[in-house]
DNA sequence: GTAATAATTGACCAAACGTCAATTTATGAC
DNA sequence: GTCATAAATTGACGTTTGGTCAATTATTAC
């Protein structure tokens, strides 16, 4: 591998400043307020460039997307090192999530269009591809310590059944609120005001129902909430905070 | 109430036709062949006359999930008549879903459509009202049947958990699957062959989480799906058959 | 039968998509 | 440095779809 050229970084730098605008455009605008005309506008590059790199604006999301969801990945795998029992482990990437899900409101919500067939009809097979290793790539993460808690005898695999199978267990719980919030509003309208906590319990049921010693309770939940916000994810709380205040500022 | 006038019921069926046509559209051609002026053109009539009826094609897909919504109320609700155990009742409410899932793919990835941010960003609030509510009483179904698996004794309430709360978890492993799939494409990418049975397994780990007697084993598992086939989704289950068999012979 | 009201139509404009011939810029051989 | 060749860039242009509305047609009430 050679190191590359001025024009090949160049050119990188281009498609990160695509990018960010196209965040930027979501985020302001919604998704509606995406387009190609835009993109070209405010990055002051000519249509025909910003074509050069992305066929359309479904592949700008897209790749939005795959960039929120290594950073998710990255967060994930941060809660593997911790020295504790596995569950305590896992139950650390699920406050992963929800951070992210905090953090992160826009690619959640990208996250949803780019499911819908209105995306994925359009983007291309390659795109769509590497976007599904990073699934894979993720639910790996998750297996990781599955497995790793099965090895300390913390959980048996039930009869006939694959580590994959619990990872997507895990992950559909974490997925659900996501998919009935769309990421913004609230879940009220089925009767429950704070859909993280819900999360939060549903997913340690449904770590009891695989029998993952040690069982959960008030005072596990609350230390993982502790560690997650104190040890692990630092930065990232402090984010949140700075966030929020600045949106208080606003108003 | 008076009865509807010759008029009204016109509409009506002019209502119904646009929306068989909009059906049809996204099931040949896909969710990017559907546009409004093709909608008039096959059912012909003016584009004005269908803009009368629905303000964009997004309000016409909307309105096609909250029939299947509907329909799959339905099919929950009659699983809630079977004499047996809840834990029996509200499996059979997840078969009821995989049945669903099988008759309509299309309504399931319209279902994905609409959740996402180029949908609800233009469809009216009145309308995303009436599908919350729908969503609402889907989840009351569920409601209602963990509630009566409270009143038999067969589980209890963990201490600050709410009924609704189960609803929504068990919802969110029932639709996890969705999310990933898409209602289409395989999940052999994160290393899982037959979806329906992984979430099926995942359904009962869960519900072994809340001590649901009586607890999960195989027996019981295939007793539900004999049931749903040969008792309560007769109907459903033979087009099932006759639609395989008609596409076999389409190949 | 007629006046008022409602429904229907399709021509029309705007917005965004996506293409491509022409032009500019970069590369490399000498 | 120069020139030929290749690559990148541009924006005008054609197309598609969305959405509107004045004019026309049908319906209703009296």
């Amino acid at each position: 591998m050679e190191a590359l050229t001025r024009k090949q970084r160049e050119i990188q730098s281009r498609i990160e400043l695509i990018l960010q605008v196209g965040r930027d455009l979501v985020a302001r605008h919604g998704y509606r307020g995406l387009t190609m005309n835009r993109i070209a506008e405010l990055t002051e590059y000519s249509k025909g460039t910003i074509y050069q790199h992305f066929a359309c604006k479904e592949e700008v999301v897209h790749s939005l997307v795959s960039k929120g969801t290594q950073r998710l990945i990255g967060m994930l795998s941060r809660t593997r090192t911790y020295k504790g029992s596995c569950r305590l482990k896992f139950t650390l990437a699920s406050e992963a999530y929800f951070l992210f899900w905090k953090l992160y409101p826009t690619e959640i919500s990208m996250l949803q269009t780019v499911k819908s067939s209105s995306v994925t009809e359009k983007v291309s097979p390659s795109r769509q591809q590497e976007f599904q290793n990073l699934e894979a790539k993720l639910m790996g993460e998750m297996c990781s310590t599955i497995e790793e808690g099965i090895q300390a005898g913390e959980l048996t695999l039930p009869e006939g059944t694959l580590v994959q199978e619990l990872a997507f267990g895990s992950w559909s719980i974490l997925h659900g609120a996501l998919s009935v919030s769309q990421g913004v509003t609230e879940l009220s309208h089925v009767g429950i005001d704070n859909i993280v906590n819900s999360v939060r319990k549903n997913f340690q049921i449904y770590l009891d129902g695989c029998h993952w010693q040690p069982v959960d309770n008030d005072y596990s939940r609350a230390n993982a909430q502790d560690i997650a916000r104190n040890e692990i994810f630092v930065d990232e709380f402090r984010r949140l905070s700075v966030d929020s205040k600045d949106s208080e500022i606003e108003k």
